[in-house]
DNA sequence: ATGAAAGCGCTAACAC
DNA sequence: GTGTTAGCGCTTTCAT
């Protein structure tokens, strides 16, 4: 058994309560007890329990960072990983730690958000890889969970959304293949379940639509975000049309550029001489490969930050006024994108 | 305030202990009294509070993954992700959860792994990423916390660890360049502070020596396991020495291996007919990238898996036999080294 | 400024 | 088989 406020308490002669008001810096307690007590829990490394501290304190406030699909999927991306770095980061700025936690489609089954929240004392939770066949994602608009979700928008009074402006960012990247004088685009599609699919599409349109040209003439791959899928059907396309098949694949993920550059290297063919290639996402590898890819760089680590930085403010505040926060997105040139002379 | 076991209690017409013994499946309740009390739980949709219960329980256990370094260093690679889905997968099974914290420096700092362990009353955790310079490294060596390390042994009765055999298996990958009669080598070296680095170094020589190779003639370019490290050496080799530098860089890393493939081809090489590249890991990227890499894969999905089962065999058992698991590693053979025509 | 004590939600030992 | 009750480690209200 460890050591307990009990313990501190005894050995520095003073009651529980007391020892209590010292750790937790209340006012109504003198200067001299208080470094005292201090002084024995520096000495014998006492830390309080949390779940005490949970059960007995309204002001305690555990959160956690949920995972939707990351043991179920084939492709769990990287960028999950940077998204844990940037919420590390903040809560590492107030010494505090956040759990991660993953919730399947069976533990969403099991128990709703809020007995999830009950069960570990959560009194606020960021969400991420929420797709809109997920049991939460109903959940949690019905509920009044404080919670960030990431990359969709939530309007509970005490919920918010940390968002990329997908469809400014997918139109930018479009009209520069546009400006490098591509016209055969071939679209390399995402996930229905996602709505930054939808998102993305629509900026899709609108950047062929400014520069009159027709959406509804572009071929379309539909990858469910796979990087397999993307490679398989790349190949069935290329083997059939070959270069008749575009000029460029503007992708909706870095992964599936990762598929579609690995299709066209194996159809023999080469980037960006015969096809020219652009991702989504910002992954870290898009900067490993050669020719490095052209993409938008979402800015995960960011968006991490800026979701537990969010789910904070709401948990202190009363009322916060931009609970719809947008993160800024990068365009990277890479060489994967050819200019085409007229 | 969510309901609580009171609420059952009363809702059923009995006392809390008679629902504590339902819900923990105890031997003296009447199937009757059981079966009515689980159907007011399931209507209510109630969920036994995990801080109550583990501040009154001995038998509540909670186990945690705490990750070393992962907001802190520069190539926070992908494996970690890996680890966490194998992980998740084996704790799915059993239906529990497995919160995920961060340990940073500071953090190792501010608190022993005991007192770390005391405050969220975690009964026994699962390490990753630990590097001989951390405060855990020691730490926990000396520590009775029951525990699994990922990718160093551990002596602790109640400890043990997930390991792949480095040795033979950077043996293994050194003796296949070997194969394609490959005599000039460069190995890329990874970082002292990691204990993989040095086991793998020992495996590199023994497969040297076997075929009459001396490890001393071979030039290493020092990485700390960095991609842009990797790079940067990378490119000064190429541009001081061309094609004398070497036929093969053997690598200790995929993500040094990345970075490796990056500035041959930078410096206008070409993979494998000016060098040849091995890594080692088998992260998801090197699959994608073209030509694929040749690399051993250490199934980390698999060593998540084993590192949590262990752990769990290490709570509920008195005395577990064996418990350092190694975990099988794949060779697997890219289009990245070439056959050198003698 | 400090002590005493109730209570957070639950388990488990002891009655009956 | 079920009720009763004493804690688990802590916070917080009420006295003093």
């Amino acid at each position: 058994m460890s050591i307990s406020i009990k313990d501190i308490a005894r050995l520095a002669g003073v009651t529980v309560g007391t020892v209590s008001r010292a750790l937790n810096d209340y006012s109504d307690i003198s200067e001299k007890t208080k470094k005292a007590i201090l002084k024995i829990v520096a000495e014998t490394g006492y830390t309080p329990n949390v779940s005490a501290r949970t059960l007995s304190s309204k002001r305690q406030t555990n959160i956690a960072l949920l995972l939707s699909g990351i043991a179920e999927e084939k492709n769990r991306d990287s960028n999950v990983l940077s998204l844990l770095v940037g919420a590390y980061k903040f809560m590492n700025d107030s010494d505090r730690l956040i759990a991660t936690y993953p919730i399947n489609s069976r533990l969403q089954q099991r128990k709703t958000i809020e007995q999830l929240c009950a069960e570990y004392s959560l009194s606020g939770v960021i969400i991420f890889g929420l797709k809109n066949t997920d049991l939460y994602y109903k959940n949690i608009q019905s509920s009044q969970i404080p919670c960030v979700v990431v990359d969709f928008e939530i309007q509970g009074a005490r919920q918010g959304s940390v968002i990329t402006n997908d469809e400014q960012a997918f139109a930018d990247i479009t009209e520069y293949v546009i400006n490098q004088n591509h016209r055969r685009l071939i679209l390399v599609y995402g996930r229905d379940a996602s709505e930054v699919t939808h998102r993305r599409y629509t900026g899709f349109c609108a950047a062929l639509k400014k520069n009159n040209l027709d959406p509804a003439t572009v071929p379309v791959i539909y990858t469910d975000f796979q990087e397999q899928v993307a490679y398989d059907e790349t190949c069935s396309l290329l083997r059939e049309k070959g270069r008749d098949a575009g000029t460029v694949f503007v992708c909706m993920s870095d992964y599936c550029a990762f598929g579609v550059l690995r299709a066209i290297h194996d159809c023999g063919f080469s980037v960006p001489e015969d096809f020219s290639v652009t991702g989504f996402d910002g992954t870290e590898f898009s900067r490993f490969i050669s020719p490095q890819l052209t993409t938008i760089d979402q800015n995960f680590v960011k968006k991490g930050f800026v979701a537990a930085q969010l789910l904070c403010t709401i948990l202190e505040k009363e009322t916060v006024p931009q609970r719809i926060r947008t993160v800024d997105y990068t365009f990277r040139k890479g060489e994967s994108v050819r200019y085409l002379a007229i």
